[in-house]
DNA sequence: CTCACCATGTAACCCGTTACATGATTGC
DNA sequence: GCAATCATGTAACGGGTTACATGGTGAG
């Protein structure tokens, strides 16, 4: 019988939340999280084929060896029961807070150092950054509302749509506040 | 002379821009580093002294031995001038988009795979959290612009009075934010 | 007497990125 | 012929957390 204490990480969780969805070979996993799933995590295959091996050896997921192009055998992974569980279990469990660690705003912290125009440029940067992922958003979830199953909170669908809309929100923010700062930044050199 | 092509971690230069507001024990840059700096970055002292070592080496910063309460010599740092040289070029060094990675849009991203009552809940303690943290940000943020310092783009509290503006203006953000997704959940329910 | 604080350091471990490795098929 | 795609894995390395280690001073 599957290891009974075996912790579960965080990218175990992002896989098994993929799996949940639909079922999926290794590779496949690994290109459905090359693009940021829930538009909030990434990883890359070497992270994935062992975290695959750890869930199949918890029983979370099982396989199935499939025809495959690879040197290797190519295996198909599905959820299991228990994997729908601890899943749906890690969902709605204790939250400890996070610590916060964001580069764009640890370069903001030091912004004093230079002069404002250097500063003003650097924030019309991160403007065109963050825009440029509010695009790519609001063009995912046009695709998604034309769906019926968006407005379902058991269809995978409506947890898409919002994380999708809290990804829209915080990058509108941010393009706020950008241009909040550079009207602080332009008031006072006046 | 030292190694011209040292690299300087996200570390380093968090470390660089606390020395650049006012000098410092390792103890003491610790101690500041506990609570997030930036509003946005937090390091342990394990961490911290190694990487002094480091600028030390490098040159960016500088150390005096001073009289002091552990086994171990204490040493005050000091950021040198190619250490304030090299904080101010990375402020305004190119960008590469950081991945994002957020814990608590994970789980909602998996949030169909449980009932809506307990989502509802799970989204109840989120707005918690958030709230506690805004709280504490509209604090320190009356603190800060009392001090005329806030509004000269020169002073490191012009640069604290942003960033802080950024973090609450998030903050907001992401209850607004949780309160439309149980609006949501209720409008399904229903 | 014990606890908290000052003060600096190292070691083990986890998570993530980059790079190395293998090999078949399809399109240019 | 060469590159891209399918398909799976390992190894080296960097950043971060937790825990171990040392020892003096002052407060309760």
């Amino acid at each position: 019988m599957p290891d009974p204490v075996a912790p579960v990480s965080n990218l175990g969780f992002a896989i098994l939340g993929l799996l949940a969805r639909r079922e999926s070979t290794g590779y496949e996993v690994a290109q459905r999280m090359r693009q940021p799933i829930g538009y909030f995590w990434t990883a890359r295959h070497s992270q994935i084929y062992p975290e695959l091996n750890r869930l199949d050896g918890a029983g979370l997921v099982e396989h199935e060896v499939i025809d495959g192009a690879g040197p290797r055998p190519t295996k198909r992974y599905r959820i299991t029961t228990a994997g729908q569980t601890a899943l749906a279990a890690w969902v709605v469990g204790d939250l400890e807070p996070q610590p916060v660690r964001d580069l764009e705003v640890l370069r903001l912290w030091s912004i004093w150092t230079v002069d404002p125009d250097a500063a003003d440029d650097l924030i019309g940067r991160l403007e065109a950054t963050h825009q440029r992922i509010l695009d790519r958003y609001l063009e995912e979830l046009a695709q998604i509302t034309d769906s019926p199953g968006g407005r379902d909170p058991a269809n995978p669908l409506f947890a898409s749509r919002i994380t999708l809309e809290g990804g829209i929100r915080s990058r509108r923010t941010a393009l706020e506040w950008c241009a909040w700062m550079r009207t602080e930044l332009a008031a006072a050199v006046r």
